[in-house]
RNA sequence: GGUCCGAUAGCUCAACUGGAUAGAGCAUCAGCCUUCUAAGCUGACGGUUCGGGGUUCGAGUCCCUGUCGGAUCACCA
C-alpha cells in the first residue's frame, strides 16, 4: 500500500464533497520536524474553490479526513498548512508491505530499454579522477534505471585512434629503449602514459629551441621533429602502414591491460565496447550520405559542414577538406551503430563532463536531421569537473589524482584507520582485507556521489577520507550494527515474517520516524532516475542510517519484553538494513557484515 | 563579444521543483560507553541564500538588472 497516493485520494475526495469541485493537484509535502504529524497538505491552493481563509479550508479538509479516510488519526493547522498525524496501524501496515516485498525499492519491469555510456577514455594515459567520478556516476545511474524497470546497456566509446595516442607512440620509439609493462614491472597504462609526458617534454624543448632560431610559436608547434614523427605516424596509420598500425596494436593492449586492472578495481563494467577506429569510417558514410540528401553541404575546398543557424547555433565542420574524419563524425557513426545493434533501447544516455554540452547539442540536432526519431531520446549526462584545494587539475602541470593511486591511498588509509579504532579483533586477515577495500572505496564514491552531478564539485583529499559524518562509510556502519542485531536475534531462534507484525498498535517516536523514511525509498529510486542523480540515493542512504542510529540508541530492541514488540523491532532493522545495501548497491558501494 | 552553467553557515554540500522559523556534515565547545558495535547519539555556536529591483497569499527557487567565478563558441578529441 503506498500511503501517500491513498492520502491524495483522500483529499481529493474531501474537497469534491465539501467544494463541490474537482482537483487537478494535491500539494502534499512532508511535515516539517517542529510539528506533530507526518505528510502536510498544502492548503492555499485550496482556497480559490472552498472560498474562505487558509486555516478555515484547512480544518474543514482536517475534519473531514478524520471522519472519512481511515488513515488520518488527527490533525493541527498551522497558517495555511494542514499537518496530518496517521495511524499507528498504518505505518505497522506499511512496514508489513515492506517485509513482504523482497525486493522492496526495486521497481518492476517496466520492458523499456536504455543504453549508458560512460568512462569512454582516451588510450594514451591512465585514468584519474574526473574518470572517478564519470564511471562511479555512469555505473550509478545504470543501476538506478535497473532498479526501476529497465533494461539497461552499459557501453563506452574508446578513444583509440588519432594524434594523442601517436604522441606516446613517436616517444615510445624515439626513447622507450624496448620497455614494456613487464619489463619495468609497470601498468600498461601508466607505462604509455610516461611517454606521453616524454612526448610532452620534448616537443617543447624542441619548440623552444626552434623559437630562439627564429621561428614563429606557429612554425615551431608544427616544425618540431618529433610533432612531425607523430603525425607521420597518424598518417602511415591511416594508410594501414603494418609496423605502425602494430605498434598502435601493441600500446593500445597495454593500456587496455592497464585499464581492465582499474576497473576491476572500481567495480563498473560494460555490456559492450565501442572502438574509435571502428565507427569513424560510418561515420563518414553517414555524412556523405547527408550531403546526397542536401542535409549536409560541402564547401569548395572539399570539406562538409552542417548549417545549424536556424537553430540558434553555428556552421559546424563534418569532415575536413582532405576527406578525413573529426570527433563530430565518429560520434555519428558510433550512435547510429549502437542503434544497429540494440534495436530495442529507446534512447542512450552520454555520461561526459559539461565542457561538451556544445558537442552534444550539435550531435543531437544532427541526428534528427539525419530522420533518426531515437535522437529525441539521447540525453547528455552533463557532469561538473573535479576541482583540487589547489586549483584545477592538469595533466600537463602533474598536478592530476591518478585513479589507481588514489584507491590504494583509500584503502591504505581505511586499514589505519580500522586499527586505530580497534575494529579488527575477530577478524580473519582475508576477512580484514575485503573491509579495508570497502571502506576506502565506499569513502570514495560515496563522496564523489554525494554531490549533484550537474555541479563542479571540490573534492578535498583530507575530507575524503573521513569515515565519520555524512560518509559511505558512516552508511557501512550503520548496516554492519544493523546485521549484529539480526545475528543476535538468529542466534535467539527469532525469525520475523510478514504475519508476525500484527500485535502491535502503538509505536515509540522513534520507530514512526524510521518507518517514514524507510517508506518513501521507492519514491527516491524513482526521483534519481528521472534525474539522473545518484546524489538522491546517496543522501538518502544517509537519511535512512542516520533516523535507524536515533531509533538505535533511543531503544534498546532486547530489552523488550513483549514479544511483538520485540519482532516489530527486529523487522524494522531488518527492512532498513536491506535498503540501504540496495540504496549502497545502486551507488556501488558494497556494505559490510562487520566493522 | 555571443551562448550556457554556477554563487547558500568559517569549509564541503542539502533544501521534495514556488511553501512554514533555510537543513546536514566537517571544524569549535559541552555532555553520553557495566545495557544490542562510541566509524555512534544529544546539545551549543554558526545565515542580509552575491548586490539591487519585480511578480504573489508566499521567493534560496520564477522574471529583469548588476558583480564575481567557470565552461564553450577549432578542418583538437
Amino acid at each position: 500500500m503506498n500511503v501517500d497516493q491513498s492520502l491524495r485520494t483522500a483529499v481529493k475526495q474531501a474537497a469534491e464533497a465539501l467544494f463541490g469541485q474537482p482537483l487537478s493537484a494535491i500539494q502534499l509535502q512532508p511535515t516539517n520536524a517542529e510539528f506533530e504529524g507526518s505528510h502536510t497538505v498544502v492548503c492555499f491552493p485550496l482556497t480559490k474553490l472552498s472560498r474562505k481563509g487558509p486555516e478555515e479550508t484547512a480544518r474543514l479538509v482536517g475534519d473531514y479526513l478524520v471522519q472519512h479516510a481511515g488513515i488520518v488519526s488527527r490533525y493541527n493547522v498551522v497558517k495555511g498548512f494542514l499537518n496530518l498525524v496517521l495511524s499507528d496501524q498504518v505505518w505497522v501496515d506499511v512496514l508489513r508491505a515492506i517485509v513482504a516485498n523482497p525486493n522492496y525499492g526495486q521497481l518492476p519491469d517496466n520492458g523499456q530499454e536504455i543504453m549508458i555510456e560512460y568512462s569512454s577514455p582516451n588510450t594514451n594515459k591512465p585514468l584519474h579522477l574526473g574518470h572517478l567520478r564519470n564511471n562511479f556516476l555512469g555505473w550509478s545511474v545504470s543501476e538506478i534505471y535497473k532498479n526501476n524497470g529497465y533494461t539497461v546497456r552499459k557501453v563506452q566509446i574508446i578513444n583509440d585512434r588519432g594524434i594523442h595516442i601517436c604522441k606516446s607512440m613517436a616517444a615510445w620509439k624515439l626513447y622507450g629503449d624496448g620497455e614494456t609493462p613487464q619489463s619495468t614491472n609497470m601498468k600498461g597504462d601508466h607505462l604509455v602514459g610516461k611517454y606521453y609526458v616524454e612526448f610532452d617534454k620534448a616537443y617543447k624543448a624542441q619548440m623552444a629551441a626552434l623559437i630562439t632560431k627564429g621561428a614563429s610559436e606557429e612554425e615551431a608547434s608544427k616544425q618540431a621533429p618529433i610533432m612531425q614523427l607523430a603525425s607521420d605516424m597518424l598518417r602511415k596509420w591511416e594508410q594501414k602502414d603494418p609496423d605502425t598500425v602494430s605498434l598502435w596494436q601493441t600500446m593500445n593492449g597495454w593500456v587496455y591491460e592497464g585499464f581492465s586492472a582499474t576497473y576491476a578495481r572500481m567495480g563498473v563494467d560494460f555490456d559492450k565496447l565501442y572502438y574509435e577506429s571502428d565507427t569513424y569510417l560510418l561515420g563518414r558514410d553517414e555524412v556523405l550520405k547527408g550531403v546526397e540528401k542536401g542535409i549536409f553541404f560541402k564547401k569548395d575546398d572539399g570539406s562538409v559542414w552542417v548549417d545549424l543557424t536556424a537553430d540558434g547555433l553555428d556552421q559546424k565542420v563534418l569532415l575536413r577538406s582532405d576527406g578525413t574524419s573529426v570527433y563530430m563524425t565518429q560520434d555519428i557513426g558510433t550512435a547510429i551503430l549502437r542503434f544497429r545493434d540494440f534495436p530495442k533501447i529507446m534512447g542512450q544516455v552520454y555520461t561526459v563532463g559539461n565542457e561538451q554540452e556544445y558537442h552534444f547539442k550539435v550531435l543531437f540536432l544532427i541526428l534528427g536531421k539525419l530522420g533518426y526519431e531515437w535522437a529525441k531520446q539521447c540525453f547528455h549526462l552533463s557532469y561538473g569537473m573535479v576541482d583540487l584545494p589547489t586549483g584545477k587539475m592538469k595533466s600537463r602541470e602533474g598536478t592530476v589524482v591518478d585513479a589507481d593511486e588514489l584507491m590504494q591511498e583509500m584503502y591504505e588509509d581505511a586499514e589505519k584507520q580500522s586499527r586505530e579504532l580497534g575494529k579488527l579483533d575477530e577478524m580473519s586477515h582475508d576477512e580484514a582485507k575485503r573491509l579495508f577495500e570497502m571502506v576506502g572505496l565506499g569513502a570514495l564514491k560515496f563522496f564523489l556521489l554525494k554531490v549533484d552531478p550537474k555541479k563542479r564539485m571540490m573534492f578535498d583529499p583530507q575530507e575524503s577520507i573521513q569515515l565519520q559524518g555524512f560518509t559511505g562509510p558512516f552508511v557501512q556502519y550503520t548496516h554492519a550494527r544493523i546485521r549484529s542485531i539480526i545475528r543476535k536475534a538468529e542466534g535467539m531462534g527469532l525469525q520475523v515474517s510478514a504475519g508476525d507484525l500484527n500485535g502491535v498498535t502503538a509505536l515509540e517516536p522513534a520507530e514512526r520516524e524510521a518507518l517514514q523514511v524507510l517508506s518513501v525509498f521507492e519514491n527516491k529510486v524513482q526521483e534519481a532516475a528521472r534525474e539522473y542523480a545518484p546524489s538522491i540515493i546517496a543522501n538518502y542512504a544517509y537519511d535512512l542510517a542516520k533516523e535507524y542510529n536515533k531509533f538505535y540508541q533511543n531503544i534498546p530492541i532486547f530489552n523488550e519484553t513483549d514479544t511483538n514488540k520485540l519482532k516489530f523491532r527486529i523487522a524494522l532493522s531488518q527492512s532498513i538494513a536491506k535498503s540501504i545495501k540496495r540504496a549502497m548497491h545502486m551507488l556501488g558501494i558494497e556494505v559490510p557484515e562487520r566493522m
